[in-house]
DNA sequence: AAATTGACCTCGG
DNA sequence: GCCGAGGCCAATT
């Protein structure tokens, strides 16, 4: 195969995690939550939890990114703030049934999805 | 170009 | 067992 167009100047490296991120995302089922650290740690960036937020800041305009069923490790909707509206984020959850009070998820242990444990 | 922040998590005292 | 600070990688200003 081509082996001498290894360019791989800094554009390109980091760009491919962001569309692993939504990979997970995308995979994440109805009804179902996940935290930022598990997705990082499915793709192998276990302590860089912050980039996974970072990618889902970039899925502003990307639809088949439910960032809304991704939460952090409290299941706490820390990033509902970044959503449109400012209850999209909890409206769009109990409309597939997960129960959100004050932005915390009810039975989130219940609810969680790990992408390790599943896939 | 450098410094700061950012949708977090993990470790230490 | 609870609280605080640091670390991580990248984007933004």
């Amino acid at each position: 195969m081509g082996v001498k167009d290894n360019d791989n100047t800094k554009s390109e490296s980091g760009t491919n995690f962001f569309e692993r991120v939504y990979e997970v995302a995308r995979l994440i089922p109805y009804g179902r939550v996940t935290s930022y650290g598990a997705i990082a740690k499915y793709l192998g960036a276990a302590r860089s939890a912050r980039m996974v937020g970072w990618a889902m800041n970039a899925c502003d305009g990307r639809e088949d990114v439910p960032a809304h069923r991704v939460v952090n490790r409290k299941g706490i909707l820390t990033g509902k703030h970044h959503f449109q509206g400012t209850n999209l984020m909890q409206q769009l959850l109990e409309s597939e049934g997960v129960q959100v009070i004050d932005n915390q998820i009810q039975n989130f242990e219940q609810l969680f999805w790990d992408p390790m444990q599943e896939l």
